[in-house]
DNA sequence: ACCTGAACACCGTTCAAGT
DNA sequence: ACCTGAACACCGTTCAAGT
């Protein structure tokens, strides 16, 4: 009956994102979303195929700060480097690392494929073949995902909850956790070449 | 009306994990199980507080076969048999990865709980801090569990697809990519340890 | 103790038809 | 090109009432 509104797919992803952030990933509905963009659900199948596609913008829209490290550092600052980038990404919006989580194994994130493909590259300046590298730099992305989205659900089960006060950083400390994991996995890489090229750093003192 | 069957909890479990195996997690639904099980959805909220408490179950049932490694064997053994343990059981039914994954992020499975502790205890025998024991079991678990996901999806995905003819095992072969990963990160574990007991058995080779 | 009936408040997706 | 209207085929959860 009325006209209504036309919308570009980027600002659908906008609201998306928004509506992400703002309410969780449990209130990111086909319909919530055309509600708030006073348009019918219908209208959204008009721009993508399905409600896996419309996630898998979204997770890209995420995933959008997350810079490919320059060629010049050594492998393993590159892998550090690009991990903690995707984390950051994630964290910063309500829910990141499960929505990506599942558009990634869906598929649908081309972000993190171009991520993963650097990992790879990374792992190839370590001295592995093609294969080992592919297979490195997916258990890289495997623990990221992994890591992050434990961190994140309990960030929200213990929103107001009593901390418990714990004695080492890094029985608290977030970010000094999910460094530890990494550097296990990268002096894993290390230990495994034949040409570990950079000093292959002692992973977090024991 | 009718006088309703009554069931016990570990029938209805039974029939979730049958529905799961047979049809996916799509349509492991309270609907769909309360009219397999010929009873009205309602009834299944009298024995699970909610869907969530019963894919727990259901996690727990196909983590079952899942024996904690005997004490004896070196730490290193113990987490790759433990790992792969779980793997396998993963790969008997049918989204088990993705099933499991679920429940364990939103803490609803015990036996995932318990191979955490054991492997923390793996860890804690390679010489590390309690702290990093836990942290080295999770990161473990993250691998089993991302890895695990991603091989069952692709494998429905080209369930009739042409599979491309590759030349080394590493390629194709998905318990020998699964193992390379995990040796990667045993290798960080016994590159980390000041008391690295067993070889540190090196990481596939390059 | 265990279940029914019936409702509440939603979902994703499709598609002829409109502008 | 982009959207509406209306339908199809579902969801999880609650709860008074029954046996």
């Amino acid at each position: 009956v009325h006209q209504a509104r036309r919308h570009a797919r980027s600002e659908i992803v906008d609201k998306a994102t928004q509506l992400l952030d703002d309410y969780g990933i449990a209130d990111l509905t086909m319909r919530r979303l055309a509600k708030e963009l006073n348009v019918t659900p219908g209208a959204l199948y008009w721009h993508f195929a399905n409600k896996q596609q419309l996630l898998g913008a979204v997770s890209d829209r995420i995933l959008d700060p997350v810079t490919i490290a320059a060629l010049e550092a050594p492998w393993s600052e590159r892998m550090v480097a690009t991990c903690s980038a995707v984390r950051d990404a994630l964290l910063a919006y309500t829910d990141g690392a499960e929505l990506v989580s599942a558009s990634f194994a869906a598929g649908q994130t081309q972000r993190l494929t171009q991520v993963l493909v650097s990992l790879t590259a990374a792992a190839a300046d370590a001295g592995m073949s093609p294969v080992n590298s592919d297979l490195t730099a997916r258990t890289l992305i495997y623990y990221v995902l992994g890591f992050t989205a434990d961190e994140q659900s309990r960030l929200q089960w213990d929103a107001a909850g009593a901390l418990d006060d714990d004695q080492s950083v890094l029985a608290t400390d977030p970010t000094a956790r999910f460094e530890f994991g990494l550097r296990l996995l990268v002096g894993g890489v290390a230990h495994a070449s034949p040409r570990a090229s950079s000093e292959p750093q002692s992973a977090a003192q024991n």
